[in-house]
DNA sequence: AACTATTTATAAGA
DNA sequence: TTCTTATAAATAGTT
C-alpha cells in the first residue's frame, strides 16, 4: 500500500528498512489495539527492534497473558510430560510405601510382635528362622570377638510343648 | 477501510463482531509477519478469542521472546512454587529410601544375615531380642491354635559358651 | 464465503 | 527527518 508493491523479504536498504519499520510498527500496534477493542479480545504484542529497543502492547496484562499462553501450551506439551513423570513418581512412592509396610511387618514378627496375624504355617516358619538366627549370633560373636558370653535366658520352647 | 468508518469501541452486534474478528485477526497476523520479515525484527503476537481459542505468531521462538521480555522488564520472579513441591517430594522419597535401607538391614540381622557389621553390644542386644521372640512364638502358637509342637532344634547358645 | 465501495496504510518522493 | 501523495492493502457492509 504505497507507491509500489513490496516483495515479502528483508528490505536491504538500511534507511528504507528503518523507515518502514517505524511506519509498519506503528501500524501494527494500532491494528492490535483496534482488534482488542472492536472485537473485545485479549491481545499481546511484543516487538524487539534490531537496535535492541522493546515495544509492547497488551490489552489486559502482559504477565497474565503470558501465563495464559504458558498454561495452554503446558497443558499440551509440558503437562502431559510432567504429569506422566509425576504419575511415575507417585507409583514409585506407592511401591516404596508397600515395601516399607512389608518390611515393618516382617520386622515386627521377627521381634515377636503382632504374631496373632500369622497362621500356623507362618508361625512354624518364623520359629525355625528365629532358632537359626539365635544360634548364629553367638557363633558370629565368638568369631568376631573371641570371647562372647551367651545370654542365660531360658528357652521356653525347649521346656514346654503344646498339644 | 470499508464501506463505513468504525468507531473505536466494542462492536455490539455479535455476528459483526465475530466476522470483524476473523478478518482483522488475519490482517493483524499478516502485518506481524510482514514486519518481522521486511524489517528483520523479532515479533511475538498472542491473541485469545473470547471463545477461548488461542492464536499466536512468533518470528523467532515464543518462549525465547517471552524470556527476553521478562529479562528486560527484570521479572525474575519465576514460579518456584512448583519446583519447591518437587523438592519436597524428592526429600520425602529420600527419607523413604533411607527407611527401607534401615529396615532391610535390621531384617537381615534378625534373620541372622550380615551380622559381621554389628559391634559386640549390638550383637548382644540382637541375641536378647531373638531369645525373647523365639520363646514368644510357641506361646502365641499355643494360644492361637491350642496344639503347637515346638521345633526340636538344639539351641547352640545353651550349650556353648565363648570366653 | 464472495464482492466491492471505501477507508486506511504506507512506499516513495519532496 | 517529517510531510505529502499516489497507490496498495484492508476491510465494513452487502449479496
Amino acid at each position: 500500500m504505497g507507491r509500489g508493491k513490496v516483495e515479502l523479504k528483508r528490505i536491504e536498504n538500511t534507511t528504507n528498512r528503518q523507515v518502514s519499520f517505524s511506519k509498519r510498527r506503528d501500524g501494527l500496534f494500532k491494528k492490535a489495539i483496534e482488534l482488542s477493542i472492536l472485537c473485545d479480545v485479549e491481545v499481546a504484542l511484543l516487538v524487539f527492534s534490531s537496535s535492541g529497543k522493546t515495544y509492547q502492547f497488551s490489552s489486559h496484562d502482559m504477565d497474565t497473558t503470558i501465563k495464559r499462553y504458558r498454561n495452554e501450551k503446558g497443558v499440551h506439551i509440558t503437562n502431559n510430560h510432567g504429569l506422566r513423570n509425576i504419575e511415575v513418581w507417585k507409583n514409585e512412592m506407592d511401591e516404596m510405601k508397600k515395601t516399607i509396610d512389608t518390611l515393618e511387618t516382617k520386622h515386627k514378627h521377627l521381634a515377636g510382635e503382632d504374631l496373632s496375624t500369622l497362621g500356623m504355617k507362618e508361625l512354624k516358619q518364623l520359629e525355625r528362622q528365629l532358632r537359626i538366627a539365635v544360634n548364629l549370633v553367638p557363633f558370629i560373636g565368638a568369631r568376631a570377638y573371641g570371647s562372647y558370653n551367651v545370654e542365660r535366658t531360658e528357652i521356653q520352647g525347649n521346656r514346654n510343648e503344646f498339644h
